[in-house]
DNA sequence: ACTTCTTTGAGACTCAATCTCAATAAGGAA
DNA sequence: TTCCTTATTGAGATTGAGTCTCAAAGAAGT
């Protein structure tokens, strides 16, 4: 059994869940890219490959996924989300082109240093955040 | 006629479109108050006032007040989007409490600086950003 | 006051996401 | 293996924020 399939099953049991060949399939359309795609294309490219899933349980798995911190959920104000694994990936944010869709990771320490510092500052104890710039490419301008 | 009421009027005229008493009520509901509300928030506090108005006619006169920045649209990733007028307010970023919903505003210019920093880094033409902290603020930990 | 053309509003519609509930299947027990 | 309990699945209904439609009302120039 692969690495990945173990760690699927570990966040399973771990939630009392049990191990179908639905939740399977989605993990491995999941981890099987690194692009940032929407529910609706993770569900589309599953049946391509010929597994019977539904949208509902698509939807579900992507939440224990979510849950267990091995998805992260990219919500782009216009549109339905996007998810992409965290499997060997480290935190960053992300900077979008507003013209074609374009997304590039990027991750400054300092920011990250500085968002504590205003967590701090207001009291709060901080659990997550979103940061997203948005703009024109280098091939949109 | 207050100096508000004149600003809406030059909005209106350069987007070539009419002054109507609609209009007139969403913008003076909207700078009536500096909190971070919903559009059925404005919406019902327009009707309160007794002042007839239709869901449509508030987004649609958000939109407008939108593109021509005197309103920021502020999308939590759950729940509708909040709005807050932009008179004599400075551009900020917010720090949100996932309990209670309370909203804070900060401004780093440090954090500012160094965005533009990661934009040009990509070759990016920066139009806009989103940048909010979620936590638990004093009150809910 | 007349005319033109925009705006309004009630309700239909969109679309991502969630919910429902009967049928199916997982996995422990024996 | 078979049985049994309980979770899971899926087709389709539902939700809810936001947008669209189009006939009636109204703004503003002449």
């Amino acid at each position: 059994m692969s690495k990945g399939l173990k760690r699927l099953k570990k966040i399973l049991h771990n939630e009392g869940l049990r191990f179908t060949s639905q939740r399977e399939a989605v993990w491995n359309e999941i981890i099987s890219s690194d692009d940032h795609r929407e529910a609706d294309e993770i569900y589309m490219a599953i049946r391509q490959k010929g597994v019977s899933v539904s949208r509902a349980t698509v939807y579900r798995t992507i939440d224990v996924l979510l849950k267990n911190n091995f998805v992260r959920k990219l919500d782009l104000g216009v549109g339905p989300s996007k998810f992409e694994h965290r499997i060997d990936s480290h935190h960053h944010d992300h900077i979008i082109c507003i013209q074609c869709g374009r997304i590039d990771e990027f991750l400054v320490d300092q920011i990250e240093d500085l968002q504590d510092k205003v967590a701090k500052e207001y009291g709060f104890k901080l659990v997550r955040h979103i940061h997203q710039l948005f703009g024109l490419c280098e091939n949109c301008q």
